[in-house]
RNA sequence: GCUCGUGUGGUGUAGUUCGGUCCAUCAUGACGGACUCUCGAUCCGUCGACCCGGGUUCAAAUCCCGGCACGAGCACCA
């Protein structure tokens, strides 16, 4: 400790921060939570809240509650089997599964009895306005006639909502606070409304079901969650769910934010409107390449371990940032370049004949350049070889890890075996060793596809390859007719 | 309109709490080179930023004031 660089300590500010910043508040016993609505499976976007939440558990050695945040039935309902699949890519992303797992369905029962507790405590009532005019009533910071109701009206209302006795839309649970809040946000608030229509996982046995800022907000109290890190959007949430917790005797925990993310190569694209683009036919599945879902990242051949380094990079800002699917396939490359065998695709192809009637054995061709995989691709030569069509543009050519070769119309002569002088190299292979080959290239919206022959050594169907001179793709299916290979990225 | 938040190279990010050690970190990108029998990997180099205007100070990315820009909330969605 006596001999500490002072020049060292200087640079420090230099450097740049490794990791996460520093939990705010008391870190002795961290609780996290994921809170997604199982409406389809988790999206990049997603990705970034288990990845940022499960980190900081690890860090802090603390728990994680994957909630499903499932109480809406109608504008964005449940999808019965995403509960399932966000289990799964939960614990994809994370590497580990999440240490409690809640149904927020599953807990009505609370949230009635706390909505119950609200409105005999005064702190909230039934509100019979409709939704128009108490918008008015907001902005003009007046009250409406339902604030000033008895405890006993507002409980028998809250009883005939919950029998199911009032129709959508006729009443709602408001959360009093103050009308002439400067933040218009805060206004009574609202905290259950009316649903009708069933659920999948409970049916029809509840008519009246809480709203994200209530449900939340008793669920984190619930589960003792002492952080939250929420979008940026949420803010005014915590705001509203502070004065719940103040109502109720409750420690709001620390709550951190992060800001919009947009990825340049996907458009607007919300799980809802996936969904309805699935249904009509515009997309195969959930897993169609061109989706910005989890499931087609890691159909695709993304590794989590390059969505956790990426996002981890980013860390927590509160800036909206646009990101490039780019920099998360950098992540990638560098993490599967070594693990990946190498495998020839020739687009376009154009096939040549072999002149001189010399004797060929077999060439061996290494699986991996740097060796990291060992072994060979042993490839036996025939008559004919392919080549891409855009590199003849010249005569004089070196077939790599073979020979220098002289071109002439389609029949092409060995001119030496040893690389005697800087002709261009290309990747080529033998006709015998070919087969037919789709590469799918998903681009935006649409799905490109160029066809050629791929080199047919020991392929295996979900692996990925990078292909010399092109880069990583990775099996989707072999027959007897064809291959099929989706891009990755360089 | 009201409320809240954010502004550092092309894209992200560090540094802003407690002004100097910042002619500003790192990654990604672009460009060039070396090496390699891939346009991959590795290595080297180059490019490029503190939103604007004032103020305080010996000294401002950092503090103060005023603008501007962008984003979000004000849903019986999450």
């Amino acid at each position: 400790m006596e001999s500490i660089d002072p020049s060292a300590v200087n640079r420090e500010k230099h450097r740049k921060n490794e990791g996460l910043r520093d939990l705010p508040g008391d870190t002795s016993e961290v609780v996290l939570r994921f809170a997604p609505n199982p409406n389809g499976p988790l999206s990049i976007g997603h990705s970034r809240g288990v990845v940022i939440n499960s980190k900081y558990a690890e860090d802090y050695e603390g728990k994680m509650v994957l909630r499903f945040d499932d109480t809406d039935t109608k504008v964005k309902p449940p999808l019965i089997e995403a509960y399932a699949w966000i289990e799964e890519e939960y614990e994809w992303l994370s590497g580990r599964p999440a240490d409690v797992i809640v149904k927020a369905s599953e807990r009505m029962p609370i949230y009635l009895k706390f909505a119950r507790k609200m409105i005999e405590k005064k702190l909230g009532y039934v509100c019979r306005c409709k939704a128009e005019d108490f918008r008015k009533i907001r902005e003009e910071k007046t009250n409406c006639h339902c604030r000033d109701r008895s405890t006993e009206e507002n409980l028998h209302d809250w009883e005939r909502m919950v029998d199911g006795k009032i129709v959508e839309g006729g009443a709602v649970v408001r959360v009093r606070t103050d009308m002439t809040l400067p933040n218009p946000a805060l206004r009574d608030w609202p905290a259950l409304r009316i649903q009708h229509s069933p659920h999948p996982l409970v049916g029809d046995r509840y008519k009246v079901w809480p709203l994200l800022d209530f449900q939340s907000a008793i669920e984190d109290h619930e589960q003792g969650v002492t952080h939250i890190i929420r979008g940026k959007d949420l803010m005014d949430s915590t705001r509203k769910q502070t004065i719940l917790y103040d109502n109720f005797g409750w420690t709001y925990p620390e709550t951190l934010y992060w800001g919009r993310v947009k990825v340049n190569e996907f458009g607007g694209f919300s799980t809802s409107s996936i969904r309805k683009s699935i249904e009509e036919g515009k997309f195969s599945d959930w897993k169609d390449p061109r989706l910005p879902t989890i499931k087609a990242l890691k159909e695709r051949g993304f590794e989590a371990q390059s969505l956790r380094e990426f996002w981890s990079d980013i860390g927590l800002t509160q800036k909206d940032i646009s990101i490039s699917m780019k920099t998360i396939e950098s992540f990638n490359s560098s993490i599967i370049d070594s693990k990946c065998e190498r495998r020839t695709f020739v687009s376009n192809p154009v096939e040549l004949d072999l002149e001189t009637e010399v004797k060929i054995g077999g060439v061996k061709i290494p699986r991996h350049p740097d060796k990291k995989i060992l072994g060979n691709r042993n490839w036996e030569i025939g008559k004919s070889i392919l080549i891409q069509s855009s590199d003849l543009d010249t005569e004089h050519l070196r077939l790599k890890d073979f020979a220098n070769i002289e071109i002439s119309g389609t029949n092409f002569s060995i001119h030496s075996y040893d690389r005697i002088d800087n002709r261009k190299i290309i990747h080529w292979i033998p006709s015998n060793l070919s087969k037919k080959c789709i590469l799918a290239i998903p681009i935006k919206e649409e799905l490109a596809e160029t066809t050629g022959f791929i080199e047919d050594f020991e392929l295996r169907i979900g692996e990925v390859y990078q292909f010399e001179r092109l880069g990583f793709a990775r099996v989707e299916s072999i027959d007897d007719e064809q291959v099929r290979i989706v891009w990755l990225h360089n």
